[in-house]
DNA sequence: CCAAAAGTGTTCCGTCTACACCCATGG
DNA sequence: CCATGGGTGTAGACGGAACACTTTTGG
């Protein structure tokens, strides 16, 4: 192939994950030990090189497969972090890709082989380089974007009670949440589908599963909650 | 210096500028015929290879003072475009800024040079590679942080009408606003500045002309227009 | 004197918020 | 029988949207 750009630079390009699950009414971030030199044992996010064979989010499904065993997650671009010394080692250009898992669909045995553990989002210690700076960010989109988007379903079984549902909203925004009005709102959403299913793990009365109906949300952009 | 990672591929790294400007009530984009292969004599948006000094934004911030000969403009990163294939050379990962300016600052003499041009966002031609792409998204961006941010000014003069103000808001959301409601509501930001000074340019009753106060916004992030 | 843009308040309606009690059941 | 979480409605406050006429002055 013709080279046309030779007279300019190259430069590592990597990806790094910010993945949010919830568990126990809270958020919880996958961090790791970083496994390589400069900074091994730091805490990290995890993260990978791009490859020449994939895109930077083809990059990033491939990186969270390893981790997680999950094919496709849900995924969305937080930005791309390129001041010259962020990496101690050379220079690196970062892009960080925010996703979100179901807790319960993760492999404990990946978790252990990768060094990765789930931690609070409250109690996150400081992490390698820039990685701090990326969950800020990562953390902001998704409180500007839950009201507008499906996001939430992606943290939270195919099958949830409304009180998980809220909880998830209360872990993201950081906010308590009016439990009638949240519900009241929720009534008026066509996606969201009560089924005749009742959970029963959670509190003695048992409580009603919904689902987040996919089909029925296409197209959909003008929701709120 | 130790090569830590030398096991992986490197990439040209680029940042392309999607520059706004305002004028005659109108979004306009700074566009240019491509002047290098591939692509040549293509229209493109104005972009720049990232060198080893400088940060992905300082890359953004060279390239804008290149082109137009201002230093330090507003400036936002809408994010790292990576497909495979995104240009038709070589592999070249791009991240794309998004830049407002005030089209009177504008070194005419420079726009000749590298042969650009302002064309009005709804004439937009087809572009170089995703280029056009990087448009959409830089401008869903203004159009989610406008009201939340004080974007507006950066495409307006120092001092400027309620009218012209009120403008940039249609051209960015892309609808009509009511002008009570829109003046009812800048009279409640503080920010906001009404001075003695009239504009006699654009009516013949004359226009109040007023001014955004950088000091008493800092630390204001609640507001809303 | 008239065309053209500037400037100005009120009413209505819908949305968001605050708020407290009964229900079902497992242990 | 009681502790635990599930489930429900209403009233008042607030904010956003609709809406039309007067003012000024250059030509």
């Amino acid at each position: 192939m013709t080279r046309f750009y030779s007279e300019h630079s190259r430069y590592y390009v990597s990806v790094d994950c910010i993945v949010f699950g919830f568990d126990e009414g809270k958020l919880r971030l996958l961090i790791g030990r970083r496994q390589m030199d400069p900074g091994r044992g730091e805490w990290s996010l995890y993260g990978g090189f791009v490859r020449e064979d994939e895109s930077l989010e083809d990059a990033a499904h491939r990186t969270l497969q390893e981790l997680t065993g999950l094919k496709r997650m849900y995924l969305k671009q937080v930005g791309a972090f390129g001041a010259i010394d962020r990496d101690p080692g050379e220079r690196v250009i970062s892009v960080a890709y925010c996703a979100l898992i179901n807790v319960k669909d993760y492999d404990e045995r990946l978790l252990q082989e990768h060094e990765v553990t789930w931690v609070n989002l409250d109690e996150l210690p400081q992490l390698y380089s820039d990685h701090n700076e990326m969950v800020r960010k990562a953390l902001t989109l998704l409180r500007r974007r839950i009201g507008r988007e499906p996001l939430s379903f992606n943290l939270l079984p195919d099958l949830f009670t409304l009180t998980q549902l809220q909880q998830v909203y209360e872990a993201i925004l950081g906010t308590e949440i009016d439990k009638r009005n949240f519900r009241k709102r929720v009534k008026e959403i066509d996606f969201i589908e009560k089924t005749e299913l009742i959970d029963k793990l959670t509190s003695k009365r048992g409580a009603a599963l919904y689902r987040f109906n996919k089909r029925m949300y296409n197209g959909n952009t003008n929701f709120k909650l």
